[in-house]
DNA sequence: CGTTATAGTGCTAGCACTATAACGGTGCCCTAGT
């Protein structure tokens, strides 16, 4: 049977749809023709359908590699729902009995999700080695390129991963990536470049309005005010754990709306109560750190404010594409204090070890104790295990720390100009601003300092009966008179 | 950069004050002893 007719019928048989979204179709149809396809499709676009659907086509495993396990859960849970039975996720929510089972089962499985720390341990290989994988899917794969070379080593180590596994067709999908991310995961795949099929969309999402506000005094403050005027739900993104729950409670006393703080030490069960009553719109403001978000399907979602200044741009739109899925017009509002960039700065020096670190290190055979934070001693174990010498080691973490420092430095950018805001960020990821959306930017055609006072508005709308983009902006974004 | 913790100073000999240093974010895995 034709391809194109097997998966339309599939996509009915399946899924129960008529009809694929922008880029579904060519994602799977180069799968099935046996090409290596790496992936970039704007959140929401249904990248999950991708590899599923492949994977009904063709005989063997699909082995999934997703970043959380809460990720990895939901997957299972929506693919169960869908009346799979034959899918699994082996990680530590398992006990050793269930992961043996599982594992002497696996040709009767038909998705197996997986963590790249568990793909390391032995045991495991040895049982995906002897089964067929009919393709082997990166999930969130930009993690390789963020990840890999300081918070989670075992990214870089799936190439090694697909050797072993005797290079299983692959499918790396992705929502945020420059070419130079692009690059980089397919080289870390081990995957020929020539012999691969990318199907890119723009990362550009035109319901989304930009906006940055300079706060030189007062940014709590500020940042009340703001929300007050906003539609709700929606998410504010902090860099530090006690000032987003600091901010929760003040947002919490001063205007009793309901916000909760979400980050690393927010213990499991609660985590997933936030997640709930958020999606539920029975919370509605989240004050969170980069911990939140991945994973988050939530549609009605209007804002995304940061408090604090994101380290690279492709953060920025990760943790903006989450508002707006809906088509709705929604904000990304940055808001932004001259010397912002210090404390992501802080941050790069703390993850990555210094030039005198490795030296000692690698003298010694060990990382000195109690000298370093937990990522800095991962790293450099991981130099220590590997067969890179120590020059090499340095010049890996040098232009690793140049690198970020450049994505940090164009966010500071991004704050300061005075040019379209969207404009800028697309040219990161080397696009051009295709058909300028009615709602685009605070620098183009919208003021977003003016059009938030209320005086002004009710003002505007005596007298103007014409809508203006700020009246436009005042009924899209700001709560009903 | 702004905030907080710690160490040091000095007359109130135990507390108040000040100078200085440290810190800030993401997750997976598992082991052993109760």
């Amino acid at each position: 049977m034709d391809n194109r007719v097997l998966i339309k019928k599939n996509l009915e048989n399946y899924f129960g749809y008529t009809s694929f979204r922008d880029g579904q179709e060519e994602v799977i149809l180069s799968a099935l023709d046996g090409n290596h396809t790496l992936v970039m499709l704007p959140t929401g676009m249904g990248k999950s359908l991708c590899y599923q659907l492949t994977g009904y086509c063709l005989d063997g495993l699909v082995v999934i590699v997703s970043p959380l396990l809460s990720l990895m859960q939901d997957q299972v849970e929506q693919l169960k729902l869908t009346g799979e039975k034959r899918v699994a996720a082996i990680n530590s929510l398992m006990d050793a009995h269930e992961k043996e089972w599982v594992l002497n089962h696996l040709s009767e499985y038909k998705f197996i999700f997986l963590s790249p720390e568990m793909l390391q341990q032995e045991y495991v290989m040895s049982y995906l080695e002897k089964v067929s994988i009919s393709l082997f899917t990166i999930d969130e794969a930009h993690c390789i390129s963020q990840w890999g070379l300081d918070f989670r080593p075992d990214y870089s180590d799936l190439g090694i991963i697909r050797q072993q596994l005797k290079f299983p067709l692959t499918m790396a999908l992705t929502a945020t990536a420059t070419e130079r991310v692009r690059e980089e995961i397919l080289t870390s795949l081990q995957i020929d470049h020539e012999n691969t099929k990318q199907v890119i969309y723009s990362v550009d999402r035109s319901n989304i309005a930009f906006s940055t506000l300079i706060c030189d005094h007062d940014k709590k403050q500020q940042l009340i005010n703001q929300i007050q005027k906003l539609k709700k739900p929606g998410i504010i993104y902090f860099s530090s754990k006690k000032i987003a729950e600091e901010v929760a409670g003040l947002i919490r006393n001063k205007t009793g709306m309901a916000a909760e703080s979400y980050h690393s030490d927010i213990v499991a069960e609660d985590k997933i109560k936030i997640q709930q009553q958020f999606i539920h719109d029975e919370i509605d403001i989240i004050c969170a750190t980069s911990a939140f978000g991945m994973g988050i399907n939530k549609s009605n979602i209007r804002f995304v404010i940061h408090f604090h200044l994101p380290g690279s741009p492709e953060a920025y739109l990760q943790e903006v594409g989450r508002c707006g899925r809906d088509g709705e017009p929604s904000l990304a509002l940055l808001l932004y204090e001259p010397g912002d960039g210090m404390i992501q700065l802080r941050l790069q020096e703390y993850t990555l070890p210094t030039i005198d670190m490795l030296e000692y290190s690698y003298k010694k055979g060990k990382v000195l104790e109690g000298s370093c934070s937990p990522t800095q001693k991962q790293l450099i174990e991981n130099y220590l295990k590997s067969d890179l010498s120590v020059e090499a080691a340095k010049n890996q973490v040098k232009s690793r720390m140049i690198y970020k420092q450049q994505q940090l430095y164009y966010m500071i950018d991004y704050a300061e100009t005075s040019s379209c805001k969207r404009a800028f960020l697309l040219h990161y990821f080397n696009e051009k601003v295709s058909g300028k959306p009615p709602l685009c930017c605070s620098n183009c055609n919208i003021e977003i300092n003016e059009c938030y006072k209320e005086t002004d508005l009710k003002q505007k709308k005596i007298v103007e009966k014409e809508k203006n983009p700020e009246e436009t902006l005042k009924e899209l974004f700001l709560i009903g008179n």
